[in-house]
DNA sequence: CAATCGTCGGAATGCGCTTTCCGACGTTCT
DNA sequence: AGAACGTCGGAAAGCGCATTCCGACGATTG
């Protein structure tokens, strides 16, 4: 018993190689490499069932880095995202790592945490690793420094091959994926104009993060255009504590005759909910909110929330259909939003 | 322009070796290496600061899989989830990349979506790829067949060096981070006998999920101690759905004199509490509800639901570092769960 | 039946990098 | 001053695999 504890401990066999599975067939090297890893090549019959019986008795399997190597193309794409807890951003992983798999395809990812300096990283990282795709997701600030760096940083990568896509906006030179958060948050505006709002307020996130500043703007000018007049815009973290934190800011200084409450994304929503309950401040009764995004995990908030909705998991996948396709020029597809009214918004009379 | 846009499809410049480095510094191979992939042996000033120049002239990226082949052992690690939407999920694998940075260690990620085929499979893909360790996060089932499938394949996978760990159950004779189901939730089980309540239902989940099954036995057990009548055990799915068709069936055959109901996790008492409300059964007013794991999404839920709190990330993490960690033998972590009584439970009196 | 062709197995080369081994040179010690 | 040693640059041998090229063999054809 004491024997067998320690010989488990330290075991580290050699590594089982193609030459140890083609000796034991008593086959060549390249025979082996043909039946195991799907050559053009065909092998005969006899010989292919005995590589077969070699590896599966040895427990062979392919070293796939030592593959990449030989063959100089990777079965790998990158993935970036901002933060798995987003659920944001969980979804649009989730769509994508379907569309991997698929695709016969590994995901190798990593988190941003809205630090420009980790995404650069991350994307030299995946360079590194040789990745046959990146997928960033995740939204590009205006710094335009940043944006170069990154952008040069893509250049060298497409140049050794390599494929780029990307969910948000179209800052980077490549194919994109971008959701119409200008016109979402535009029929948003005019689905509450309908239900007797005049006088809004929004929750508007970082004014340098792309994705909040274009759904601030496609509300606005969309009351512009109704007539209405602009809405009070309340800047803030892109998260529940900066919706959170608005919300709170705006009843402080008083909701005067604002009826109605445009959170740039669910999160927010939520942090703006769960500010206006401390408040005591009743939703819809008293003030009616919207989000944006559509967050399965959220559809159980009570009140449910108005919000518009984004195929976040399609939208991932898509990215990456778009980066593997292969096709002239950069292409940026437009994935539109559907305004979903629900009591978190009432009508106004 | 048109020259311009040509000559912009297909650049596909070739990729800039370690050689081209060495050549374009002239220096040897051997010391370009040296410099540029932290070796032990040091490189004069002169010739260091020379190959660096040339290399960031270059554009220079090391290629980590022919690093990986050369020096035989690769930074990175292999995550094996449910799925990231899950945000139980979600975050152990946010806590596991971050320590998986904090050890320069890049991560790949693979969902099972609680296919074991699936799950067999990825593991078998990460150790294709060399990754340095697995963290297998997901509940085992009790399906002896497969889990014997997956002991076989990670005990190749450890003779060749590789480094295992898992968070769930000790099932897999591997290194473990295991939440304290069984205790956590016979804790709760007496902190809602302290709120008064006498006869409990239990949204079970599935029963060969072993998570779910300790959960409910911790439960019933300490019922059982404390001299009250068992549960109503309602078996069913482990998501959203399964609490909310659970639920509704709970409602439907009759509460009877159930006062409480126990979801073996959050997720599921999110869909309990929507049957409930559809059902018109108020929160806490007719019946009490509490969850497990404490989803930090969920934590604006109205009413804020009563669960037994989780690290989830620090679990995570945790496992990464007892995989990583040098050490003989087997080791099993056990991680307390935290009671935390919120509104969705009333004193029942 | 010889010439031609197609099929399939194997030897050898190379993918980009690390690392061992050698050798050249400069220091230090006796 | 010579021996012993340490330091640092380079040549070359792999790491595990894919693939090209070659050659052997059998089948087809005129």
């Amino acid at each position: 018993m004491l024997a067998k504890a320690l010989s488990t401990v330290g075991a580290e066999t050699e590594l089982i190689t193609l030459a140890d599975v083609a000796r034991h067939a008593g086959v060549s090297l390249a025979t082996a490499s043909r039946v195991l890893n799907g050559s053009s090549r065909q092998v005969g019959a006899a010989l292919r069932e005995r590589v077969e019986r070699a590896a599966a008795e040895l427990g062979y399997e392919t070293d796939v880095t030592a593959q990449t190597l030989a063959r100089g193309s990777s079965k790998v794409i990158g993935l970036v995202v901002h933060a798995l807890t987003d659920p944001y951003f969980a979804a649009l992983a989730e769509g994508a790592m379907r569309a991997a798999d698929r695709h016969g395809l590994t995901v190798m990812i990593g988190a941003t945490h809205r630090d420009p300096q980790r995404e650069l990283a991350l994307v030299s990282t995946l360079r590194a690793q040789r990745v046959q795709a990146i997928l960033l997701a995740g939204s590009r600030t205006t710094d335009t420094e940043v944006v170069d760096r990154m952008r040069a940083e893509l250049t060298r990568y497409r140049e050794a091959g390599g494929r780029v896509a990307c969910v948000g906006q179209d800052l980077l030179g490549v194919d994109t994926v971008a959701p119409a958060n200008r016109a979402g948050a535009a029929a948003l505006a005019r689905a509450l104009a309908d239900l007797g709002h005049r006088r809004f307020a929004v929750l508007a996130g970082p004014p340098e993060l792309v994705t909040a500043a274009d759904r601030v703007e496609g509300f606005t000018s969309a009351l512009t255009e109704l007539g209405l007049p602009a809405p009070r815009v309340l800047p803030g973290g892109f998260d529940r504590h900066g919706g959170h934190a608005a919300a709170t800011a705006l009843v402080d200084a008083g909701l005067d005759d604002v009826t109605c409450v445009f959170a740039v994304n669910d999160v927010m929503a939520v942090g703006a909910l769960a500010a206006f309950r401390e408040r005591g401040v009743d939703v819809p009764g008293d003030l009616s909110v919207a989000g944006f995004d559509d967050i399965a995990t959220l559809r159980d908030l009570v009140p449910p929330l108005t919000t518009v909705r984004l195929p976040l998991a399609e939208m991932g996948a898509r990215a990456l259909d778009l980066a593997l396709s292969e096709k002239p020029g950069v292409v940026t597809e437009v994935v539109a939003g559907e305004v979903v009214l629900r009591a978190s918004t009432a009508l106004n009379v």
